[in-house]
DNA sequence: TAGATTGTTAATCGATTAACAATC
DNA sequence: TAGATTGTTAATCGATTAACAATC
């Protein structure tokens, strides 16, 4: 019935989502393909494209009802009920993510557990969480109902971790190391690289002296 | 001379240089591309495609030296020589990225310095770096020869921090706040979206109950 | 109605993969 | 030499953009 959407598509939602957000909050309530390209920094035609494909969210010759199409992306994405969110490492990033609110009130995502292996640091208090040794990782999943984790441990560590969330039963993980992490298929990986992300801009800076050949 | 070389490809490169440091590290000597795209989960072809937009890497009937080709991507992308970054925003992810020294000593990415406009934060010790006033800058950036900012303040504040850095003459930026920064076209921008990461991931969670129509 | 803008089809563009001759 | 693996061309695949009929 409903055949499969390109994760390309899947990947924008989110920032049509921060865009049409941002326009229901200045007062805007109705936005055309157009304009919300603009300001998405994309195409028009994409834009139209990406949300036809669940449904028809527009009226020809208006626009987007703002107030309806930031109701739609927030279904589609799930992101009208509350998803809990685990973080594993309490180290600075750890830390960083953990007092992470989005949208303010309007962020159903909630971190809702923290993990650690360093003894120094279980107990410790982050904002209203305390950090939990990470042998109550598949316990604390399953009682608590946490269907995303994050990971935030060294590189070397990452591909286990992720094997413990997995028996735990999580649905999708974010992994924040920079290494890859090989799961089963029916769990989600989604990569956060920023090593990645600031070496690959190295090579857009001037002035090579050293590269060709 | 020197065509244009899509994004793409160096998007992949620093997956690359990682898979081949840690083939490095374990003391391998030779890699197939067969060997090293199943490391990096790409595809053997894409793998040759991509190194030969840079030269003949490669041996036929051998594959590639390990030693050799950590050079020359190091070397592509420009991370042999130092590089000096500075960071913009001292709150928790600033400073969880001020200690990230990523490859040990061979990472020649040197976080140099870190900003923020909150008087409290002001004069921190964070690692080995003081924090200073934002309206030292331009100076800053000046006289370290720093070339690349990462933005690590909120999303409201995103834009007129890129256009300070612009204006102090760095040339590039790792932006971290989720919302899209304009710079002139001499500037490049990479984007480090961690919150649509996790929304776009939330899709993919099972048991939808209320997306159709 | 006339003007505007959608949803969608068709055209373009680019990226990935397969295949293979060259060659170590 | 025979076996292996590269660099590269050709084939495939998918994603983006343009164009336009439908229609509010």
């Amino acid at each position: 019935m409903k055949q499969e959407i390109s994760p390309m598509v899947i990947r924008r939602l989110p920032l049509y989502l921060r865009t049409v957000q941002q326009l229901a909050w200045s007062g805007v309530t109705t936005v055309s393909s157009q304009e919300l390209a603009h300001r998405a920094s994309v195409n028009a035609a994409q834009v139209r494209k990406d949300l036809a494909h669940f449904g028809e969210f527009g009226v020809k010759g208006k626009g987007y009802d703002v107030p309806f199409l930031l109701q739609k992306l927030r279904s589609i994405l799930q992101l009208d009920r509350e998803i809990r969110v685990c973080i594993v490492g309490a180290g600075n990033l750890g830390q960083a993510l953990s007092n992470y609110t989005m949208y303010g009130s309007s962020e159903t995502l909630r971190i809702t557990a923290l993990f650690d292996i360093d003894p120094l640091r279980i107990g410790q208090q982050i904002q209203r969480l305390s950090v939990l040794p990470l042998d109550q990782l598949r316990e604390t999943v399953q009682s608590e109902g946490v269907r995303i984790g994050m990971i935030t441990v060294p590189a070397d560590q990452a591909q286990s971790v992720a094997s413990l969330l997995v028996q735990a039963g999580i649905e999708g993980i974010v992994n924040f190391a920079p290494t890859i992490v090989r799961v089963p298929a029916h769990v989600r990986v989604h990569h956060v690289d920023f090593t990645s992300e600031l070496h690959s801009l190295a090579y857009y800076l001037t002035c090579k002296e050293g590269d060709p050949v």
